[in-house]
DNA sequence: GCTCGGTGATACCGCCCAGGTATCACCGCT
DNA sequence: AGCGGTGATACCTGGGCGGTATCACCGAGC
């Protein structure tokens, strides 16, 4: 059995997502027969039956839903050492941060300061991101190292130095009755009438249902919670952009959060390692 | 820019290993012109200078260093991605759990035993191997959960539970006076006449240089050090294997050993779910 | 029941590109 | 100058990828 290619993985990652050979054909921009094709030829390369053809539809077998996740995976990361060798080449000295926006503020700027102050140190470009976005970014290869937060992101896959644990902090309206108080609990603050608490998107861009605004991003946070809408639930360094109309009260019984640095595993970047370096002894 | 093929990649390597293009191309069963014009589409493709050729041979550029670190993971990672879809299909419910020969054994069986109990467990075959060797039979695929050990072992790119943390002690053959004490320090067995600390290989298989024996599994440790020629440092687990012409005595200083289960990062297999579950449970 | 629409599979064809052979250009050595 | 050895180039061939046309099959309809 010679190797995959990667033609074969996207073709088969298309027919599993649509399980639907034309419709697969045409968001690949090739006809349903060479695609019919490609996929009897994959699986008899592997000689593993991958797609279950009866009447009425395609569905996937057990091995097939296990190659749907493994390549969906490796084909991102064809994609990261393409864009990684680019931009070896071509900023030979550059490294890409992502972090989330509003996030760690002070945190990395005593990071960049600490870095720039380091001899020939790589030029660092930061980029803001949404919530989550960090992982693909360090997987499909567009950003260097990563901002992240334990236990929220999804750390599997990188390697991580800890840099700050802290509490979190209930963001709430100046005006409410609870932002008087100097310190609250979650049960305090679920279910307050009239100030639900906002919810984030799920990976897949879904919202769990509940009474609270869908939010994005924290502009529009904070602009809720301005308006007296919503109340939030972040680290206590969010405190660094809070509005005049904000008021964070510490919450004894919510899990600390530990942000991390992290880059790809396996990374070999002498750039990555001297800013790891950097952020350990800060 | 297409994504790239996994054929490239394995030509690169190639190349960029032999820094040779006839030999590359011999090693790949392929004439030479092919492999030379696969590698300039290659770069063309990239808008990246990969090699630089000048007479008197091929050199990697620092773009080329990155592609060929990377494009080494991606390889295994295509193959460990053949691979697991097959043992999906041939084997639905059989896990294959790589250790070290000789390492934690009760634990081991312990794992076992209660997994066993659970209700349709997947089947587990234990594969022994050498040291070091369980990284790579994640990564390529040929395992799906393993025992490693920190700190001596690189966790990077997987994911990780902790199930048992250890001090370490000396091996020591019976009948040496250090034997008889209740506890050591690193210093007490380092640089000891006539029974210089057995060493073992690197991850390329090479030694450093040094005055103990070279080994390569605990068979042969543990024969050296019946017949009184080396001492060993390992975790205090290893008692389970002892001879009677040795004894372990337990060090203060040497850092503690934690053993854990780690299985490839974003495995989303149930059986290797359930697994992780018991050992937590354990 | 018959057609009709829609599925994936098959048959067949054309063309591109991977791979082979022969050769070149260039160099360092005798 | 000649030789051996490098990678690059030129050119040809063939297999495989992708295209069109069509089939086999099935469910849903008046």
């Amino acid at each position: 059995m010679d190797t995959l290619e990667t033609r074969e993985l996207r073709y088969f990652v298309t027919v599993a997502e649509e399980l639907h050979f034309s419709r697969a054909a045409e968001r690949l921009g090739i006809a349903q027969p060479p695609l019919s094709r490609a996929i009897q030829q994959l699986e008899r390369r592997l000689g593993v039956t991958l797609l279950e053809r009866d009447r009425r539809g395609v569905a996937l077998t057990d091995a097939g839903r296990v190659l749907l996740d493994e390549a969906r995976v490796l084909l991102d990361s064809v994609a990261a050492v393409a864009r990684r060798t680019q931009r070896a080449a071509s900023a030979p000295n550059r490294l890409t941060l992502a972090t989330k926006a509003g996030a760690n503020h002070d945190l990395l700027r005593k990071l960049l300061d600490a870095h720039a102050a380091e001899p020939d140190a790589a030029e660092i470009e930061v980029v803001l991101c949404g919530m989550g976005d960090q992982a693909r970014m360090l997987r499909d290869g567009r950003a260097d190292v990563a901002f992240m937060q334990r236990p929220f992101d999804a750390l599997v896959g990188f390697d991580t130095e800890e840099l700050l644990t802290e509490q979190q902090v209930a963001i709430l309206p100046a005006e409410h009755p609870l932002a008087a108080r100097t310190s609250l609990t979650l049960a305090d603050i679920a279910d307050v009438p009239g100030l639900p608490v906002a919810r984030w998107p799920n990976q897949d861009g879904t919202y769990e249902p509940g009474p609270g605004p869908e939010i994005n991003d924290l502009s529009q946070l904070a602009q809720l919670i301005a308006l007296g809408h919503t109340s939030a639930v972040l680290c206590a360094s969010s405190r660094s952009w809070l509005w005049s109309a904000h008021v964070a009260v510490p919450l004894t019984d919510a899990p600390h959060v530990t942000t991390v640095l992290a880059w790809p595993a396996h990374s070999r970047s002498q750039a990555v390692a001297r800013l790891v370096k950097t952020a350990v002894n800060l």
